[in-house]
DNA sequence: AGGCCTTTGAAGGCG
DNA sequence: CGCCTTCAAAGGCCT
């Protein structure tokens, strides 16, 4: 790959890129060039590592609300500068301020929001999913879409089966299940966890609505252990299922609030039934249940750029018209990068508490299971590997910098340990860190995150946002606050290294998401087809899995959706359009 | 009807 | 221990 190398700055661009697995060995030697820029992102999320469980107690509303971030410009390189502020513009703001104050701690939900109860208020609601929801008319959180956790579990047309009861069979209309004396927030359990509100959406009972429905069977483990019921909800479990199949009343969460990653694969045929065929067939339904039980899996929790996406879709679809999700992905891909590292870190950091809650709930479950459980149903197959295989190829043998696309998906980003120490330190790293398996210390999530002995700064400060809410492990953040003002920030890495890489591209090239977008929408339909050219190849770089060819129609439809996204995507420069229909053609 | 596409991040399995 | 794979959301598109 033509990089160029622009010293430290260039390659800062590309840092959080360069991380990806595969790469590593290349990238320890880079590291010690690159070492800021890694840094920089690796702060970001270490931050978000290291918070300690004492954020949670912290009043982090206070902290994200004066979040203003006063980042030192002076860490990005120009490019990177130009597009964020194309970014803000694009945005329409999106990048300018928080919008929501206070977030992600407190997340209240705003029971009168007339959003809340249908899903409407999120994005990506599919009985609304025409209409671009645009926000907040009653400060609802922004993220609030995110609270749903799970846009399945609130939207009318498919309340999770626990919620049959709450949604008028006629109507659609969800009916607040849990008492008015419930608590808003979701203790998780009589200990600390339970103190905390918990930031994460679905933990709130909007609406009354149990965001993680509670699918009592077809646990591997025994998740809703964790969980306590209060009556109501233990009279609707009961209910709706077999005693046996209800969980005991203490093991249910006091809210009675079931987690959303508990989805069953009738989720919307069981939102159908309402409580009137419940009294029909009770016994009729127990079986279906047992049987669908074996269905039900935990989703996984939400990763920060899922989170991300979640309350960003919406507006993306508003602004830019567009409706395909892999467009939008790629979109959001991109302003992810383009995103502070503050704001980052608040993504993050609901991520973070959204494993642990997740952790806390279904202290059994494993990522596997769900990957178990799918092979089993056979859910879907993923061609990724071949075309990863592709996308690989593609890089190595069409690097036309012209055409070329900054790499998006090759970053991999620090986590955990990796995050905090960078992968200079690895030997700071916890053992599971450093085989790439599950954090230690971030499982622990205590103090045990404590920041190793090491000052080089590989560790940075907490985000602006919520510098005492979010450093709740002194030892974290603060061991190596120095870092962050001394490493130049770059977690958008992709913004300022695309440029880096590709100079020429500076004059006017096609932002890499543009030809992307126009490519992916058109290589969608002629997957098999290989890019004409390499600068087609080149933009699946950006998106590994994108097949390079495109087909006229294909171009007909995502040359609209280009149109668009253009103006949302960074260095946007008049001619894209150029690129994308003679790749097309 | 179901899978694919697209993104990043997290995690688990395999060699 | 590095690499690979899958899944998480989402909605239009394709087979």
């Amino acid at each position: 790959m033509p990089q160029l190398n622009g010293g430290g700055g260039d390659d800062l661009g590309a840092n959080d890129e360069m991380i990806s697995f595969k790469d590593e060995g290349e990238q320890e030697e880079k590291i010690s060039e690159n070492s800021s820029a890694e840094r920089d992102l690796a702060d970001v999320k270490s931050s978000l590592v290291n918070e300690s469980e004492t954020n949670q107690n912290s009043s982090s509303d206070s902290e994200a609300e004066r979040r203003p971030p006063p980042r030192s410009e002076t860490f990005r390189d120009k490019t990177r500068e130009s597009l964020e502020e194309a970014a803000k513009r694009q945005d329409g703001g999106l990048f300018k301020s928080p919008p929501y104050p206070g977030y992600p701690f407190i997340m209240i939900p705003d029971l009168t929001s007339p959003y809340l109860p249908n899903g409407s208020l999120s994005p990506t609601a599919r009985t609304s999913n025409k209409v671009p929801v645009v926000q907040h008319p009653h400060h609802v959180h922004p993220l609030t879409p995110l609270i749903t956790y799970s846009n399945e579990h609130f939207t009318p047309g498919n309340p999770p089966p626990h919620l049959q009861t709450d949604v008028d069979p006629k109507t659609g209309i969800p009916r607040p299940p849990h008492p008015p004396d419930i608590s808003p927030y979701y203790p998780l359990s009589p200990g600390a966890v339970g103190q905390i509100p918990h930031p994460l959406g679905w933990l709130v009972p909007q609406q009354g609505q149990p965001v993680y429905p509670i699918t009592t069977g077809g646990f591997r483990h025994p998740y809703p252990t964790a969980l306590t019921v209060n009556a109501s909800m233990s009279s609707l479990l009961s209910s709706r299922f077999p005693p046996h199949m209800v969980p005991p009343h203490h093991s249910l969460h006091a809210t009675g609030i079931p987690h959303p990653a508990i989805v069953t694969s009738n989720v919307k045929q069981e939102s159908s039934h309402s409580d009137i065929s419940l009294n029909s067939s009770k016994q009729s339904d127990a079986k279906k249940e047992e049987e669908k039980k074996k269905q039900v899996h935990i989703k996984k929790p939400l990763n920060a750029f899922m989170l991300y996406m979640k309350e960003m879709r919406a507006k993306v679809v508003a602004e830019c018209t567009l409706k395909e999700s892999a467009a939008i992905n790629q979109i959001l891909g991109r302003r992810w990068h383009a995103l502070s590292r503050e704001e980052q870190a608040k993504y993050y950091e609901l991520a973070r508490k959204e494993r642990q809650l997740h952790m806390q709930l279904y202290p059994g479950w494993s990522a596997r299971d769900n990957y178990a459980a799918n092979q089993q149903g056979k859910r879907k197959k993923r061609k990724r590997e071949k075309q990863q295989a592709e996308s690989n190829e593609h890089r190595e043998y069409f690097p036309n910098p012209c055409l070329s696309l900054p790499p998006i998906t090759d970053l991999s980003a620090p986590k955990k340990c990796r995050a905090r120490f960078g992968l200079d330190q690895q030997n700071n790293w916890c053992g599971p860190c450093r085989r790439k398996k599950k954090c230690i210390r971030y499982i622990q999530g205590e103090g045990s995150c404590a920041s190793p002995p090491s000052t080089d700064g590989s560790l940075l400060d907490s985000p602006p946002s919520s510098p005492s809410s979010v450093v709740p492990s002194p030892s974290s953040k603060e061991s190596k606050p120095q870092t962050e003002q001394m490493q130049p920030l770059s977690l958008t890495m992709k913004p300022a290294h695309q440029p880096l890489h590709h100079p020429h591209l500076l004059a006017g090239p096609p932002p890499p998401s543009l030809v992307q977008l126009g490519n992916s929408a058109a290589a969608r339909k002629t997957p098999g087809a290989s890019s004409h050219n390499g600068a087609l190849e080149h933009g699946d770089v950006s998106s590994s899995r994108q097949p390079g060819s495109s087909v006229a129609s294909s171009m007909a439809r995502s040359s609209a959706s280009l149109c668009h996204s253009l103006s949302l995507l960074p260095n946007t420069s008049p001619q894209p359009l150029s690129l994308v229909t003679k790749s097309i053609e």
